[in-house]
DNA sequence: CGACTTTGACCGGCGC
DNA sequence: GCGCCGGTCAAAGTCG
């Protein structure tokens, strides 16, 4: 009953945090475990509606994922075409808001910025504390590209590869190649439950213009 | 020769 | 304290 506003639920929790998906699809599946391990005590006409049910959600998962790998892509490239011109414009540009907060970076990143996984205004301000402006790019690539490389336009040195706990593809480690004057970061390794997706953790933001 | 990659060593934080 | 784990270093190798 009333598809829509289930499925507008679920497109807002996604677009809030792509980690959500993880989480509730980590959720719905032990859930659905402990659930199966009791269909055989209990009634089966239940398993078949939650079956039902894990199939439509599963269906809507994906698709969500698909349309967020879209987004992410445009977003990317928008990304791209603004430092693009953002460094052929090297005017600061900053209109009239002299004030802290709402500066000219937040909005340009505020789609893609996952740093915090807070949900509903935990704290009342708005913590735009020291951190050091973690943001999360999800590029999709070919299954068959097998060399971490994001192509994002600038150039980079990698320092590392690890594997990790919970993945079995390798995390690598990248600074920018202007450092130590450029100290941004970056981490790419395949997601977990999507190999053709590309998770790129960026960690700072770049002091040089954009050399493409 | 210089810049970059590879890859095991090393280190610090955290939980037991 | 010990071991695990994520992150970094740096020596050796590779490429142009
Ligand atoms: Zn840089």
């Amino acid at each position: 009953m009333d598809s829509a506003s289930w499925i507008n639920t679920s497109l807002n929790l996604n677009i809030n945090s792509y980690t959500v998906h993880q989480q509730v699809s980590k959720k719905v599946e032990s859930k659905l475990f402990s659930l199966g391990m009791s269909k055989f005590h209990v009634k089966e006409e239940s398993t078949i509606e939650l079956e039902m049910e894990l199939k439509r959600a599963s269906a809507e998962n994906k698709k969500l994922v698909e349309m967020l790998s879209v987004v992410c892509e445009n977003y990317n490239s928008l990304k791209s075409h603004l430092m693009e011109y953002m460094s052929k414009n090297p005017e600061k540009l900053t209109p009239s808001s002299k004030k802290r907060k709402c500066e000219s970076s937040n909005k340009s990143s505020k789609i893609m910025r996952i740093n915090n996984g807070n949900s509903q205004s935990s704290y009342n301000d708005e913590e735009e504390t020291i951190r050091p402006k973690i943001s999360r790019v999800y590029v999709r690539t070919e299954a068959s590209d097998t060399s971490l490389i994001v192509k994002d336009g600038y150039q980079w040195r990698k320092y590392g590869q690890k594997v990790t706990r919970d993945n079995p593809c390798p995390r690598a480690y990248f600074k920018c190649s202007f450092a130590p004057i450029c100290l941004v970061k970056k981490k790419v390794q395949r997601s977990v439950d999507d190999q053709s997706v590309l998770v790129a953790t960026y960690e700072g933001e770049h002091n040089h213009p954009h050399p493409s």
